[in-house]
RNA sequence: GGGCCGUUAGCUCAGCGGUAGAGCGUCCGCCUUACACGCGGUAGGUCGGGGGUUCGAAUCCCUCACGGCCCACCA
């Protein structure tokens, strides 16, 4: 016997424990031609604990592969974490910084220690988590993208682009963040819009006294590193400049002016100082005036401060703020020739500012020796594996971004010059190299020998046992996210879990990361296996607060689903979510959103409570259960077809939606079968049934055979009520498997029946018209009335034989056939037959009248329009005969209700 | 500067070519023996504006407005 109330907290526990101790979530390759449905968890970085986007995903993907378990695949999710990089290691160093640290402090070894420990923890604090939320992961198969086998594979991978050629070191303007030290790719940047200033800088013209080239700029600092000015070719103020020479101020030093089409001659002065250092544009600019100008001058270093060579002595080893604010006092306070100073105006100017995307910090340009991947060739496999349909995104509208991403690729910065990742695999010897006391990023021409291990020779001059040292940068934690679909199962060996689980069903993911993460692992699955590593990627929402704003510790708006779980149940928050997550939108969690879902578990709880102790009165199971194969179809009532008929129409609706991932609207589908078809119509209906003996069989046995099969359906998104229940449904089910994700999805039972789901609707109207009346009326609910319906055609038949049923619903005392309107009735409705309720000395009818005036005005409009349609022409003609019919019935109705109730309306004025 | 998404009941959102829906909230009435985390009923929308296609448009096309997101080298 179930407990009066459920508690999640206990059952849950409970569950927890059991599906553990069964390893009932563990996968092994089918040896019985089953086939797989393989998903692999986007791994969580490990930086502390999950959040409610976490949830959500996780979710997901829990009601995906549970579902597909129910419906007879090998499911299989691989669980595990990502070393995340510049995000987990900022989260040391900030943990350092409180102990009054930095890295360098404890050196590289200790500092890896550390992160291991570090590591060790979060995991545990995420998984547990994970298993907190129900979710059916394979533990056996827990992967980390720096464990070994990972690393195998992420050695292989650089190992065969770089034998391919795709990966090569080279001199180029990278994203360098000043915080966290290191290069980063392109599509590591955001774009954030800040207020500037826009400054006006006087160049002398040199040879020309007076003239001035005014360049716009919003870092004057940089204007240390000037190697030139730009003015559009056919800008005709300047065009009598073109490769004159003009003086740096504070320098000294002269600079080409250069024509160059990429110069907007509306914006600023149409003139603009080119720093080829310390702006992509202007290394641009260079590109194409190599001959006409200097090169890159850096003036900014790697840790952001004014560097000594070329910058005046007052400014070196300033950061770059400072050196702004000293730059343009020097610049106010320096006089051209004509005694004004240099600094010619300022003006407040918004624009977009690039930033590190793991700390917002404003982005440095720099040129620097890197790691790349050419990424053209790569890409145009992952674009083919689009275009032909082989890669599907759900929803689709993100499928334009992602190709024109993948259509416009840039080489990929692969090197990170931070200490936690994947150690790139390069080497070089001592002898082909000189880096005595050099930074490698600075060191043109290394020459690498790439390997996992210490080289036994040098690729290059051959010698074998020299010195060796291994390139100090890591790997850009994306690399080894980008083969994960393949790492998890061994690749590059060929693994019978290789061979059975790849390629893998779906990817679940969030937009943020459809190019840093999907499109990669696109393009790695293709370039290496030749499939895609999934041929279906299902996009997914943000989770933001309530008023839409995305979550943030600082803005203080985060909701722990923990804390959800734990005041709500895990069923209803996960319940919550799912429903919420409609393809392609954004989430605006409410906690409020939860109380429905809880309310729902509530109902499923007593709904079985009621089938087990009110129609069941907890005997003992009959051996075998109550079977839907004993039912007798010609004995069934119609409430009993119905309701076999709506639940086998609502598990297709279900699982088409499944198919098309639209969770959330699986979950609403079957919401709104449980709670109203099956309860408040059913449920209601099997009470005078179950008191019945010719027909209480039938009704105990559909009874279970459909919310048993509702849990199951219910099961994937909400585990822990629906294994509870189903459980204790499970004999008289008479089901066998141990656990409700063995039990198979509920299978067609053939009870299509579409004329008792039209009969049904129409008593179903017909009560509801009745209890409308009632309540308008107020009439008092306790008591019952004598009804009456006329005619012979329509739905008296239908009254007639169902009169019983009708009765129940309705609390009426009869239901019977007259042949005569009754005096003072009110009427109500069952398609075009009229039921009348004689309310003499029950009721007021004053009260009766305005109600029916504004019902029979809105019958009115009814009418017109539908009248307004069978009156043309073209309608009748084009339109197709079953929607013509239906506004005529439409129209039929409509004009027998409004009659009614004008009768009625004339009754009560005669009384 | 491109591209995408959104604008539907007081709130949060479904629906996406055939009489406007759900949940929550409102209001009225009910402790009717599964459930007051409940039951029954009720009010509330010219589906952002304007054009067009169609027998018919919230749903398709164009355009405008207002939000939001993504991409892009305007200093």
């Amino acid at each position: 016997m179930l407990e009066k109330a459920y508690a999640p907290d206990a059952v849950e526990k409970k569950w927890v424990d059991a599906w553990k101790e069964a390893r009932l979530f563990d996968s092994a390759p089918a040896t019985d031609g089953r086939r797989s449905y393989t998903v692999v968890i986007p791994p969580p970085n490990v930086t502390g604990a999950l959040h409610i986007g976490h949830a959500l995903n996780n979710t997901l993907q829990d009601a995906l592969i549970r579902w597909h378990r129910l419906h007879g695949r090998e499911a299989c999710w691989v669980p595990g974490t990502d070393h995340g990089g510049i995000a987990t290691q900022n989260v040391m160093e900030k943990q350092l910084k409180a102990e009054k640290l930095a890295r360098h402090d404890l050196g590289r070894e200790k500092f890896l220690e550390r992160m291991q420990v570090w590591v060790r923890d979060c995991k545990k604090t995420i998984l547990g988590q994970l298993v907190r939320l129900g979710c059916a992961l394979d533990f056996s198969r827990e992967a980390f993208t720096m464990d070994e086998v990972r690393a195998r594979s992420v050695h292989h991978a650089f190992q065969r682009f770089y034998d391919e050629g795709l990966i090569y070191r080279g001199s180029r303007m990278v994203n360098w963040c000043v915080r966290c030290g290191t290069a980063l790719s392109d599509i590591e940047v955001e774009s954030e819009d800040r207020k500037a200033k826009l400054w006006r800088l006087r160049y002398p013209v040199k040879g020309k006294p007076g003239r001035y080239l005014v360049v716009a700029t919003t870092r004057p600092e940089t204007m240390l590193g000037d190697t030139a000015v730009a003015v559009h070719p056919e800008d005709e103020r300047y065009k009598d400049l073109h490769g004159a020479e003009v003086e740096l101020p504070l320098t000294g030093r002269t600079l080409k002016v250069v024509p160059d089409a990429m110069v907007d001659r509306e914006f600023g002065t149409g003139a603009v100082k080119v720093t080829p250092a310390h702006d992509p544009n202007d290394y641009d600019i260079w590109t194409r005036h190599k001959g006409e100008m200097e090169g890159p001058r850096p003036v900014i270093g790697f840790d952001g401060k004014m560097l000594a060579e070329g910058v005046p002595a007052e400014f070196v080893g300033l950061p770059r703020e400072k050196a702004r604010e000293a730059v343009l006092a020097a610049l106010a306070s320096e006089a051209a020739p004509d005694g004004d100073p240099i600094l010619a105006g300022e003006e407040d100017y918004k624009h977009a500012v690039s930033v590190c995307y793991r700390c917002q910090q404003a982005i440095e340009p720099l040129v620097s020796e890197q790691w790349f991947m050419k990424m053209e060739p790569v890409a145009a496999k992952a674009l083919a594996a689009y275009d032909d349909g082989r890669f599907k995104i759900y929803p689709a509208s993100w499928g334009k971004p992602y190709r024109n991403w993948l259509a416009n690729i840039q080489d990929w910065c692969l090197s990170r010059q931070i200490w936690w990742g994947h150690r790139i695999p390069a080497w070089y010897c001592l002898s082909c190299n000189d880096l005595k006391d050099k930074p490698f990023m600075t060191v043109k021409g290394l020459k690498p020998t790439v390997s996992a291990e210490k080289p036994a020779k040098c690729a290059h001059c051959g010698k074998a046992g020299g010195d060796f040292l291994q390139d100090p940068d890591v790997l850009d934690t994306w690399f080894s996210s980008a083969l994960w679909p393949l790492s998890v199962f061994g690749w590059p060996e060929r693994t019978k879990d290789l061979a059975f689980y790849y390629p893998t069903e779906v990817l679940v993911t969030g937009y943020e990361i459809l190019y840093l993460w999907v499109a990669r692992m696109q393009m790695m699955g293709l370039w290496f296996e030749d499939k895609v590593p999934f041929p279906h990627a299902l996009i997914h929402g943000i989770v933001r607060d309530k008023s839409g704003k995305k979550m943030s510790k600082s803005l203080g708006n985060v909701v722990d689903p923990l804390v959800m779980m734990d005041k709500h149940g895990t069923d209803a928050f996960r319940f919550a979510i799912v429903s919420q997550a409609h393809p392609g939108r954004d989430i605006p969690f409410a906690e409020e959103s939860v109380t429905g879902p809880r309310n729902f578990v509530n109902k499923l709880w007593n709904s079985t409570r009621y089938v087990l102790d009110y129609a069941l009165k907890n005997e003992p199971a009959p051996a075998g259960g109550y079977p839907l194969e004993k039912l007798d179809r010609a004995k069934l009532s119609l409430a009993d077809r119905w309701i076999l008929a709506r639940f086998e129409a609502v598990t297709a609706e279900a699982e088409a939606d499944v198919a098309e991932y639209n969770l959330a609207a699986a979950a609403d589908t079957l919401y709104g079968f449980l709670w109203d078809d099956f309860c408040d119509w059913y449920v209601e209906l099997s009470k005078p049934a179950l008191a019945d003996p010719a027909r209480a069989e039938a009704a105990k046995t559909i009874l279970v055979q459909v919310l048993s099969g509702t849990l199951k359906l219910l099961h994937p998104f909400m585990p822990y009520v629906t294994e509870e229940l189903w459980q204790a449904l499970k004999p008289y089910a008479g089901e066998t498997a141990a656990f409700a994700f063995q039990a198979g999805a509920p299978r067609p039972t053939g009870w299509k029946d579409d004329e008792a789901v039209a009969q049904m609707r129409r008593l179903i109207a017909a009560v509801g018209s009745i209890r409308a009346i009632r309540s308008i009326l107020e009439v008092p609910p306790a008591l019952k009335l004598k009804a009456y319906f006329m005619g012979s055609n329509g739905s008296a038949p239908l009254l007639e034989k169902h009169a019983d049923m009708v009765k129940y619903l309705a609390r009426l005392e009869s239901l019977e056939l007259a042949s005569a309107r009754p005096p003072r009735a009110a009427v109500a409705v069952a398609g075009t037959t009229p039921i009348y309720l004689p309310l003499e000395g029950v009721v007021e009818f004053d009260k009766a009248r305005a109600r029916l005036e504004k019902a029979i005005e809105k019958l009115g409009k009814e009418l017109v329009k539908a009248d307004g349609m069978l009156g043309n022409k073209s309608f009748l003609e084009r339109a197709p005969k079953e929607e013509v019919e239906k506004v005529k019935s439409r129209r039929d109705e409509a004009a027998a209700e409004q009659g009614f109730l004008k009768d009625t309306l004339a009754a009560l004025a005669a009384g």
